[in-house]
DNA sequence: ATACGGTTCAACCATTTGGTTGACAAATAT
DNA sequence: ATATTTGTCAACCAAATGGTTGAACCGTAT
């Protein structure tokens, strides 16, 4: 019966990613996610056991799927401005295919900031050292300005990811339908990269 | 007994503000709110009849907060970089004084995107126009780069605002300590206007 | 055929949670 | 002084919610 259970398995966790994203932890329900996953509520705790260690799997899940995409900027061996043009042209396909998944880890992660420790230990937790040494160098060689390499990091994250946490926000304040915002998004996968460019290039 | 009234309306009110903000909507219990407020669990629904329009009072209120700081890009007088700079370096006051604030109302706001058009209608609600015939003016008498208003603005509230909605992940990620984390954000206060400015400037 | 392990579910259970009620106290009006 | 309105609370209530249980089911090894 291997392959069923495997299937039963994986539509629970399925449909809980669905729920916990789009409610958070404190908003979804397990018979909603039962129901998603057209399963008794029993199920769930038969194979997760209970809320807390299913909401586990899909924030682990999660953030394993966010990670690599944050290690594009941090890890990847390209050159500093290809590095910045090929980050932001990807961030906005991916989010496209996980429109909850930045804003959940996120949010879970305010609630519950000591979670960041367990993540650290994984293997592929971004780290930034390579990604600071890169600045420095580049900054030596003159070919951008002085800045921080934390800085920098922030800067290109809040102008990827931001826009999506908040679109409902910011697309109120600037007065577009969705459509008109989706194409702003599509806009910035070029825009975005030569606004930060612009700025530290020499 | 007029004073008593107004009292313990405002000690719910404040009571409720905290807890709202800290856990959202859905993971606040009103129990919470009532001991908090020290006062008995009736008496919220004396005076705000239900957990739902307490929570609508609450964000109302945090909405009218935010509004004038937005409107301090949009509305305000000043000429364009220094209302850059006016608005970096004041940003970060204001959400030490109210941390959870901006979060707040952009989660409450994703999960319910139609309220926005309630907010709209109030006085105060921050309109682009003015922001944007002043970005096109800059652009036109050559100051700055070709540009598009909404994704300037898009910007300057990327750059001001993410780095506090995703303190805990960013500060994992670029692995400091919060007493640092703070010094970074102090230091964006100059930064962060130097570095839009720097990517806009003729 | 039969025993056995994992799988599935309907019915339950205990607790939590938002909300109500009725009595009483404290102001205010008459 | 007395009636009336307003504020406060302990005790309740019904529904929702996370979790448990025991019986049935099903594929497979013996």
């Amino acid at each position: 019966m291997k392959a069923k259970e495997e299937n039963t398995e994986l539509e629970i966790l399925n449909a809980a990613k669905e729920v916990f994203q789009e409610k958070g932890m404190a908003g979804s329900r397990m018979q909603e996610i039962a129901d998603k996953a057209r399963i008794n509520k029993s199920m769930l705790h038969y194979y997760y056991r209970s809320k807390q260690l299913l909401f586990e799997a899909v924030f682990k899940n999660a953030f394993r799927l966010l990670a690599p995409q944050l290690n594009k900027v941090l890890n990847d061996d390209s050159e500093l401005f290809d590095k910045i043009r090929n980050f932001t042209n990807n961030y906005i396909s991916f989010v496209i295919g996980h429109p909850y998944l930045p804003n959940f880890v996120i949010q879970e992660l305010n609630k519950n900031p000591d979670f960041i420790e367990k993540l650290r230990v994984e293997k592929d937790f971004p780290r930034i050292e390579k990604f600071k040494a890169q600045v420095e160098d580049a900054i030596t060689r003159g070919i951008i300005k002085p800045i921080r390499a934390e800085q920098l990091f922030i800067n290109i994250m809040s102008l990827n990811i931001f826009p999506f946490i908040a679109a409902p926000l910011l697309q109120g304040l600037i007065n577009v339908e969705e459509k008109e915002y989706r194409e702003l998004m599509e806009r910035r996968k070029t825009e975005v990269a030569d606004f930060i460019i612009n700025s530290i290039r020499l």
